[in-house]
Formats: structure tokens, sequence, C-alpha cells
DNA sequence: CTCCACAAGCACAGATCTGTGCTTGTGGTG
DNA sequence: CACCACAAGCACAGATCTGTGCTTGTGGAG
């Protein structure tokens, strides 16, 4: 009796089963008809059992946190285009297409969800708020080596990052046409 | 025996019911080394028994919702100044000035909190946002009755109210002085 | 090939959340 | 003043989440 389900079991590696929940955070988090996020339902979809996502990450702020970074690291290859109005663009049009899609917009909430209240959190709230500013500093930082002068991260901040932020959030389409191109020529203009 | 118990019962109105779960609520968010966010704390720490909560609200969502709702609107009585930069100007002024506290980034925080993924919500989302938007849409249209041209909402969205969301959302506080004006002039003059 | 460290899966249990039926106090109405 | 509708509180229970101890398969080192 007991054999059998030990033969029974199908097992995935560490790297299957760290992808196999990512993406399970994903879908439920997309997903409008989904049922709510939380250990057990990402562990279901995923096809693992919930005790092995306990033991990895924890809590699901851990976990949501884990899955946000991995996605963002690798979908935002920021390449140099030689000027810094054309990295701005580049940034900006990748961000647009991204929260048009259902997964981008997510990924977003995601990464507010995975902010909880409590002390230590404050901390990460910040490292990881920074982390998504890395790609920024590095475009002003070339810019500045070719002798070109950005605006300051604040201004950045404020014209460029929170309109894609904001749409995100509320699930608001950005403008048919040129928005990429209307945000980054108000930005330097101003 | 169980005659004691309910001579020992004290007891609330309704309203004041729903005063001290919105503010129990406030308090969780608020509080760092607060305990997380959910109906049994909201309640205790009310010091009201959870099957009220339960049975009035239902979910948590729901009663973030409605404390959200209930507090913005008590909290923010535009005033007319008599010209569409003025209006804007003190918007911005009582913006900046509520997340400068932990309770108004409590409420933005909570605003986003209370949307869910499932399908009823995503209504409610645009619903909740177009609520907020109602002030904004209220002195353009104080603006166009003095004759002045007003931006367009979505600009308005853009370049005054994304960068106070995201700061509250992150926790970034907004420069020392001027802020409010800086802004402004700079939706104004585009 | 053999052995070992690691992690995934299983079984089980305590804690916590969510919800229901009932009792009873409160405020309003006649 | 008596009565009634409403909602708050209590007791209790099912569902679900969270976590632990153990077994066992997998992949890598020697």
């Amino acid at each position: 009796m007991t054999q059998q389900q030990a033969s029974a079991r199908l097992r995935r590696s560490p790297e299957q089963v760290r992808a196999a929940v990512h993406q399970a955070a994903v879908e439920l988090l997309c997903d409008p008809d989904g049922e709510e996020l939380n250990i057990p339902a990402i562990a279901a979809r995923a096809g693992v059992n919930h005790t092995s996502v306990y033991r990895r990450w924890g809590t699901l702020d851990a976990l949501l946190a884990d899955m946000v970074t991995t996605r963002l690291e690798r979908d935002s290859p920021l390449k140099d285009t030689g000027s810094l109005r054309g990295d701005l663009l580049a940034w900006a049009e990748a961000s647009v297409a991204s929260i048009r899609t259902p997964e981008g917009r997510a990924l977003v909430r995601a990464v507010i969800l995975s902010m909880p209240n409590n002390t230590r959190a404050q901390a990460e709230r910040r490292q990881q708020f920074e982390r998504r500013m890395r790609s920024i500093e590095k475009i002003r930082e070339r810019a500045t080596a070719r002798g070109e002068d950005p605006p300051p991260l604040e201004q950045i901040l404020d014209q460029l990052i929170a309109p894609f932020y904001i749409r995100a959030v509320f699930g608001i389409d950005p403008p048919a046409d040129g928005y990429p191109e209307l945000l980054v020529d108000r930005l330097l203009h101003a």
C-alpha cells in the first residue's frame, strides 16, 4: 500500500519547481476569474506540494518579491542606443508594451502587493524600489559620460515612471499613439 | 450563568461600530509593527466582535473600499479658489500634506489593496478610480465655466496625480519645498 | 558505479479564518 | 410607556491556512 505512493511520486528538480511556482503565481494574478492569491492556491496550480513552497519561501510576500525580481531582470534588458533620448524612449516603449499585457500589469501589482507593512518590509520596500530605479540610473550615467545633461532622477520618476505605474495599477490603457514619445519629450523639454 | 454574560455585554451603536472598525483598519495599515491586516485583527483592535464585521462587510476588500471612500470624502473638501491654478495648487498641497503622514500613505495603499483581481472587482476598480477623479473633473469644469482652458484629464493624471501615488506607494518623501507649485507649473506650462 | 547532500512529496495536526444560529441590547415609533 | 425592527454580541463549527517530521527520489562528487 504505502510503497505504491512512493513509486507514483512524480518529482521535478528544484529549478523546475521554482519556475512552475513563479508561473502559477503570475497566472493567478492575471486570471480575473482565478481564486484568490495564497500559497495553497499557487502550489495547486503549479502542481507542487504546498510544503515545498512554504519551506522555500515561507510567506506569500517573499514569493512574490522573488518572482517579481526574477521576471523584471529577465524581461528588461536595457540596451544602449547611443543617446539619452533614445535610451529613455526604449525604456518607455518597453514599459508601455508591458503594461498593455495582463501579465505586465500583474507584475506591477505584485510589486506593490509584495510590500507588507511590517518594519522589516519597510526597508525591503525601499530596496526593491531602488533596484527598479537602477536601470534608469544606468541610463543617466551613460548620458553623463557622453557629455549630455540628464534630468535629475526625481524628475524622471515624476514624469516618466509614475505615469506607467498608475496606469498599471488602475488598469488605465495608455493613449494609443505616440505615448512614449510624448512623455519623453515632455521630460526633456521641461 | 448564562444571564450574567448578558448583563456584561457592552454594546455600541452601529455608527460607533462603523467608525471604530474604520479607525482600527487605518491604524493597522499604519502601524509598522502591527500584525497583518485581516478581519479578526481589525475587529479585535476595534473592540468589536468579528461577526459584526463579517456580517456588515463580508470581505476585507469591501471593508477597505468602504473605509477609503468614507475617509477620502471626509478629508478632501475641495474649495473654489477662483482660478484653475489656485484650485490645482490647493489640491496638490492637500495631497502633499496627506502623503507626508503615515495615515495618508496608508489610505493610498488601501485604495490599491482593496482592488482584488476577480472579475467583479475589475469594474469596481474603475469606479473607485473615477470617484477619485471626480474632484479633478470638478476643477476642470469650473475652469471651463470661467473661460479658462484646462489641460485634458489624462495630462493631469500623468503629471499631477501619478507622482503623488507613486510616492505614497513606495514611501518616497516629496521634495521639501515648492513641490506642489513645481508640479502645477509644469502641468500648466506644457 | 556508489554514495551522499539536498530538496520534493506525503501524512498529519495545530492555528486561524470564515461563517451560522441564536440571544439580547438599543433606538425609534405609536 | 410599550412595542418592534435592527444589529451587536456569544457560542460553536466547518473550512482553510500554516507548519512539522519523516520518507524518498534526484543530481552531483568521488
